[in-house]
RNA sequence: GCCGGGAUGGCGGAAUGGUAGACGCGACGGUCUCAAAAACCGUUGUACCAAAAGUACGUGCGGGUUCGAGUCCCGCUCCCGGCACCA
């Protein structure tokens, strides 16, 4: 018998008894309700696991652990994001292919997760590498592309120099590659899109039909960014002369604005009338409009060119080249300096028939609404900016607040808001902060002029659109999925450019086109794919028998990521990616755990997915994970020393980083100590091997439940991991010294038994600590529920240890509180639960018992603490008899002579009495 | 700048508007030991007081609602994460 937690001697044998059970295969019967938990799954790593792995996947071991004990078919499953970036990059690094270098890693990966004693079941792995599954990923590409959700175009799309391939939108973090950290540059080529903003909309309407973190539903909302307002076209006139005003113009009179509104469909015919489009969210303000700007990159720029001077066509193919030469990073730097060019024409502003000039300016994107805009300078800071440097004039559309005027003056005593105003109003570019509000009258806007935002904009709205010239519009900052990459290592795209060089999908029968196997696979960095130098790859047969080229880029990783959910379902079939039946059973995912930093990226593009599925009618669910959970990183103390002379730090980096050896030969003032997360490159990882070597990986598990909330950082230290195991040795030791009065058929003799005093505290420490153990797990919060398992400890050690001859009811109870306990402890220790199990006498495991129920009766108290107030104030407690009545516990209150001591001198105005729990006493 | 989250003892952190600091770490004192480690027992928010009793103060800052606020409302400060010339 162990009177203390001795890893090594029962952890390795409990883990083989639960592989030789199959003690996790996933059962399904129809009788029990489902529940499907997750982990994001991995990109194995040369480096393996570290403790920081363990932080996601030991709480929803626990969750699924517990579910299973209740009854559930538990899915838990896990496999490997094989294909990719990194995985590639590591084998080019160590020479080899990464198809036999990702097996090992993930068989290491697998090792270590049995290390520490996760719940999967492996029996339902794969790797997205595996052409078994690859060939489904290909079949939905197929899916997408007949339906009108996959396309290749020319493009100009971010290029990673360092990893020679283009990549998503959603990969660039501040104008870098987020795995390279490589600046990307442009560059314009064919590439194969996915059409995720056709769900733009769906996409932000079911955010409210899950349970996900705020913070990552308002980043999706973020990146999706709808905004509503207008878009209309305005005609192009080459004289500054003013036109006729909005009064002038009835409604209906289309004619005079029938144009072309695609510039890039028009003639460059001087006789035709040029016009362009812009958008903006601020219609009302249109009378406010001093110029436009078309992004350099804008189609119109050229027939507008082609219609003034040389002098001007020279600034402007200036401007153009100049443009085209920065890094969307330079060019979209905050605080830059404006620049710009005027292209010598004009637009006619409809709403007054103005004409403003036509700038060109590359703070306009080409990318986002129409790529041009209607300039306000007095309402938009951008604008405004821009009018003060190049001298345009400023027309008010509102009167500022005195509030506004405040912040350029000293004191509010020289605010004279009269004359402010009259300055303001002869030239708001004194004043370089624009100004601009909903809930203030317009002024000088016609027959809008008083008119809040939302009228006036909805008016305007609907006279541009009764004019034709325009409609009310939804626009997104979503852009389209770039899948397309051109590096070795990923699910090839199952498309055959036909001899004619149209497109053709590769015949289902035919799947899946196998990434071929090859020496060389390095990255050609020319921006073709290094399949693409693959004759027998390459040339291929299309549908009508003539020689054809196959489609040579791969796809990104996150296609392979966006469905693995619903192949964990039904992971053996051969004949389609997933059963309907399997599918409807299991989904969604009940609860989804992994780390924050893909709110955008895997979380928005598995979304996508499972919708397209939905409209296909494949999956049930319009939603993949019901309920999602982020976990917390773990940091290590990581050494640093401060720069040398002449060194430079790197961005974010607080001194120079150092070897833990290195440190020791510093003095000790010397030496930085930072926590940052574990990763290889710093040197500070903690691995699950180490922790289990030194500590046991119960607990190890422990000790990452109860260190800090689910979702919160943990600083990593041996002095916790120390608690941990002084924890799981109290519980040998108790149970050991308890166990001579444990009887296992305690649960129908309890029934007879009348409980005296010893045995009633410990029942109700036993029923009081389910039901919060079962809740706090449900809610992600285990570290109150390893608390709770402490405090229990500490119970019933303390019962113990007060009873000097125990009767035969105190026997039960303690009995009753072993199995509890053993039981409530199996989710987060099941190696030490186990252990116990057998040690008092039990055959089998503690998961295929059931979670144990609470009774409420036995958990209530049947005395209870009552706070006495004074004025709000603690004076005293009192401990009454469960039922006592409000006039008793009240009386009782007046009577301590603690309350009496405040109460002195003054008169009882009121009383407050809250059942159970406290009296308040109001007097002065 | 915008969006999200947060701030509680020496530290990690508990707390459906109702006894703030559960549980743990550390520290201090003790038991055991020749000694140490381990283990066990006790103390541990701050101030006043020799101590106890007691009193006052106390959940980032300033107001408010309430019999009662860590919790709700208004206005700030700082920290973390994300987005950012998105019209």
């Amino acid at each position: 018998m162990a009177d203390r937690y001795e890893p090594s001697t029962f952890e390795s044998k409990w883990q083989q008894r639960w592989a030789d059970e199959e003690l996790f295969a996933t059962r399904e019967e129809e009788a029990r309700p489902k529940f499907y938990g997750m982990d994001f799954f991995p990109y194995p790593s040369g480096a393996g696991l570290s403790v920081g792995h363990c932080r996601n996947y030991v709480p929803t071991d626990v969750i699924c652990r517990m579910k299973y004990m209740q009854g559930y078919n538990v899915l838990h499953p896990m496999g490997f994001d094989a294909f990719g970036l990194p995985a590639e990059n590591e084998a080019i690094k160590r020479k080899t292919h990464p198809a036999p270098m990702i097996d090992q890693y993930a068989a290491n990966y697998k090792r270590q997760m049995d290390l520490v004693g996760i719940s999967y079941d492996w029996s339902r792995s794969f790797k997205s590498s595996d052409p078994s599954y690859y060939k489904w990923t290909q079949w939905i590409f197929e899916l997408l592309y007949k339906r009108g959700l996959a396309y290749r175009k020319m493009a100009s799309v971010n290029w990673d120099p360092v990893d020679k391939t283009v990549l998503a939108d959603e990969e660039i973090v501040g104008g870098r590659a987020e795995r390279s950290g490589a600046v990307v540059e442009k560059k314009w080529i064919p590439q194969w899109f996915f059409k995720i903003t056709d769900y733009a909309q769906q996409l932000i309407d079911d955010l409210d039909t899950i349970d996900w973190p705020d913070g990552i539903k308002a980043q999706q909302r973020n990146w999706i960014g709808r905004s509503e307002g207008v878009q209309f076209t305005m005609k192009v006139s080459f004289e500054a002369e003013r036109g006729v005003g909005h009064t002038e113009l009835g409604v209906g009179e289309k004619s005079r604005y029938d144009l072309d509104a695609d510039p890039e469909r028009q003639t460059p015919n001087a006789e035709r009338q040029l016009g362009f489009d812009v958008f903006t969210t601020r219609i009302d303000t249109i009378f406010g409009m001093t110029f436009c700007v078309l992004s350099p990159e804008h189609a119109l720029v050229d027939q507008i060119a082609a219609r003034v001077s040389l002098e001007r066509q020279g600034a402007i193919r200036e401007y153009r080249q100049q443009a085209k030469l920065l890094t969307d990073t330079d060019r979209t730097a905050v605080n830059r300096e404006k620049t710009g060019v005027f292209t010598g024409a004009y637009a006619v502003n409809p709403a007054n028939g103005k004409h403003v000039p036509i700038w060109l300016a590359d703070y306009v994107l080409a990318t986002y609404g129409t790529g041009a805009i209607m300039a306000v300078p007095a309402g938009d800071q951008r604008d405004l900016e821009f009018a003060v440097k190049f001298d345009i004039p400023v027309t008010p559309i509102q009167n500022p607040p005195k509030e506004f005027f405040a912040q350029f003056l000293k004191s509010w005593e020289e605010l004279d808001y009269e004359s402010a105003l009259r300055s303001y109003h002869e030239d708001p570019r004194r004043y370089p902060q624009a100004y601009v509000a909903k809930d203030v009258p317009l002024i000088d806007a016609g027959e809008y002029t008083g008119m809040l935002f939302d009228e006036a904009s909805r008016r305007l709205g609907e006279w541009i659109e009764a004019l034709g010239i325009g409609e009310r519009k939804v626009q997104y900052k979503l852009r389209d999925w770039l899948i397309s990459r051109q590096r070795y290592w990923g699910c090839p795209i199952p498309v055959i450019h036909g001899a004619e060089g149209e497109l053709q999908l590769v015949p289902e029968p035919e799947l899946p086109v196998y990434l071929p196997p090859v020496d060389h696979y390095e990255p050609a960095g020319d921006g073709s794919s290094p399949l693409a130098h693959i004759d027998e790859f390459v040339n291929v047969c299309d549908r009508d028998g003539r020689l054809g080229r196959r489609e040579t880029d791969t796809m990104g990783g996150f296609a392979c990521s966006s469905w693995y959910f619903l192949r964990f379902c039904d992971p053996h079939n051969d004949d389609e990616a997933w059963s309907q039946k399997a599918a409807d059973y299991w989904m969604p995912v009940d609860c989804y755990v992994g780390g924050a930093e893909h709110a955008v990226m895997h979380l928005l593009y598995a979304r996508f997915w499972t919708k397209v599925f939905f409209d296909a009618g494949l999956v049930k669910v319009r939603e993949p994970f019901l309920r999602l959970q982020n976990q917390g990183q773990v940091l290590a103390l990581t050494p640093y020393r401060k720069p040398k002379e002449g060194e430079k730090l790197d961005i974010g980096e607080e001194g120079i980083l150092i070897s833990f050896d290195e440190a020791k030969t510093y003095e000790e003032g010397d030496v930085l100590w930072r926590w940052s997360r574990m990763s290889k490159s710093k040197g500070n990882v903690v691995t699950p091997d180490e922790a289990k070597e030194q500590y046991g990986a119960d607990a190890l598990r422990m000790f990452l439940l109860f260190v800090a909330p689910f979702n919160a950082d943990v600083n990593w230290s041996s002095e916790g991991m120390q608690g941990s195991v002084r924890f799981l040795s109290r519980i040998f030791r108790l149970i050991t010294d308890l166990q001579p009065l444990y009887e296992s058929d305690w649960r129908t003799l309890l029934a007879f038994e009348e409980l005296d005093n010893p045995a009633k505290e410990l029942r109700r420490a036993t029923h009081q600590t389910i039901q919060r153990c079962t809740e706090d797990i449900d809610r992600f919060q285990f570290n109150t529920y390893v608390s709770w398992l402490m405090k229990y400890v500490n119970s019933i050690s303390d019962v113990a240890g007060a009873v000097k001859s125990p009767s035969r009811a105190y026997g039960l109870a303690v009995s009753e509180a072993i199995e509890t306990l053993i039981l409530l402890l199996s989710p987060g220790a099941p190696h030490s639960a186990d252990e116990l199990w057998e040690q008092i006498g039990k055959t089998g495991f503690t998961y295929r018992e059931e979670w144990p129920a609470y009774d409420p009766k036995l958990a209530t108290e049947d005395t209870m603490t009552i706070a006495v107030q004074v004025n709000g104030k603690l004076r005293d407690t009192l401990d009454m008899a469960v039922g006592s009545g409000e006039a008793e516990v009240v009386e009782a209150a007046k009577a301590s002579k603690k309350v009496q001591t405040h109460l002195e001198g003054k008169t009882i105005r009121k009383v407050i009495y809250i059942p159970g729990k406290l009296v308040n006493i109001v007097a002065n």
